[in-house]
DNA sequence: AAAAATACAATCAATCCTGCTTGTTTTTTT
DNA sequence: AAAAAAACAAGCAGGATTGATTGTATTTTT
């Protein structure tokens, strides 16, 4: 408490050299490595050797910066965090953030904003994620890593929505039926692409659910027929 | 083609002896061993081992009848299949073939067949079999087993349905939209659930399809406002 | 410029997994 | 009853994976 802040030379080093960039340099290439794995032989599979093979650094390097497989592991997770929810936020604005943004009327912007989800969910950053999800299940550690990263990501996605989508989020229980049924029929789908590819009735699912959707908000304009959904004994 | 059939005493064994009985045990013991550790540790960690070790015979033993881990893994992924056509069955009966089957409208059957794949999808082997499936994305030998017992599946479902609901069968594409959607819906709860439990959402949610699977038939028997969803540009 | 810290390289030991080989017991055939 | 075949047991070799150790070059501090 005395000696951390006290004048800084002695411990505290620069953090701006070339050392350190250089570092976090060769940091990210070796995390890109293991997402790279983890999509293209799965998580399973991905071994210290390989991610330093893939990212072309001697295991002695990577040992260096990730003294564990644990650490590794937590920091990808981490590090792919922060990815998917760059690409979520990329695939939602430009599906309805184009020129004519406002001015489309709010069905359309609905069923432009389904699409980009869909975008975002045959991602392989989204594979990469569910390969780590279902690792979890029964890997107490990776689930432990994972737990936190899950939650803070469904929490940003919730509030990204309620900024892009401003007309649902006074919606109540309205919303959370939207947002429910939406994720879990397009995860479902894009699990199911995962297994085998099905285009043609994605579309039409997409479509389908547009409609759906327009229709759960619409009702709640006049009446509360929905509601037995939701409060049904 | 004048050796095998000839007499049957040289070559053909007896196939009913104490000892092909025998056989057969031990056999489904360590296939059930397999299932139980796709479960409770993964398809990944799952090692010849570890399966031994839990159906209690020896590495000796299990080699013995099956060579190799590959022809294992195939004899497993092919008991497996058998059970689920069997659980699938046996979840779909119990949820609407009961006492007063046919005297229940169409819609409460429908809703109680909802009901059903859900109990099956929520079951341990859907939990083995979507591991397999998901390890199967980066092993190809692995997916090529898995290809056949898949595709058998899948058909044999679209029969049953066809057999339970043939009020359904007669719709063609709406059939084919409906069973989409409850699919895609159903899995993608499933899938959700393994990773965190959320029984209240998913409660909600059978009851909106049900709801939904409704109005797509109704909606079927008078116009065609469905149409647009099926071919929709 | 000397000292200390950092970045990186290469090798080694311990463990685990798979499949092969050798040996024993039990059942079936002749 | 003797021979053959099947069921089962146990140990071993080769390969892979992880983490530790030791060594080297470069950069930063004093």
């Amino acid at each position: 408490m005395a000696e951390s802040a006290d004048k800084g030379t002695k411990k505290a080093r620069d953090r701006t050299g070339w050392q350190a960039q250089k570092s976090a340099m060769t940091r990210d290439t070796i995390l890109d490595a293991a997402l790279d794995c983890f999509i293209s032989i799965g998580y399973a599979s991905t071994t210290t050797a390989k991610i330093a093979d893939k990212a072309k650094v001697s295991r002695g390097a990577m040992l260096h910066h990730f003294p564990s497989k644990t650490e590794l592991i937590q920091a990808a997770v981490e590090y792919l965090h922060g990815k998917l929810l760059y690409l979520y936020a990329k695939c939602i604005d430009e599906a309805i953030d184009d020129e004519e943004a406002h001015s489309l009327p709010v069905d359309e912007r609905n069923r432009r904003g389904l699409q980009g989800y869909w975008n975002y969910l045959s991602s392989d950053l989204f594979t990469a994620y569910h390969e780590l999800c279902v690792a979890g299940r029964t890997d107490p550690e990776l689930q432990h890593i994972l737990e936190d990263s899950i939650a803070r990501f469904d929490e940003n996605v919730a509030q990204s929505s309620k900024r892009l989508f401003p007309e649902w989020a006074k919606r109540g229980e309205l919303y959370d039926l939207a947002m429910d049924i939406s994720q879990f029929l397009m995860q479902g789908m894009a699990v199911s692409q995962i297994v085998s590819q099905k285009d043609a009735r994605v579309n039409r699912m997409i479509d389908y659910l547009s409609d759906r959707l327009e229709e759960i908000f619409h009702a709640g304009d006049q009446d509360a027929a929905i509601h037995r959904h939701s409060s049904r004994k």
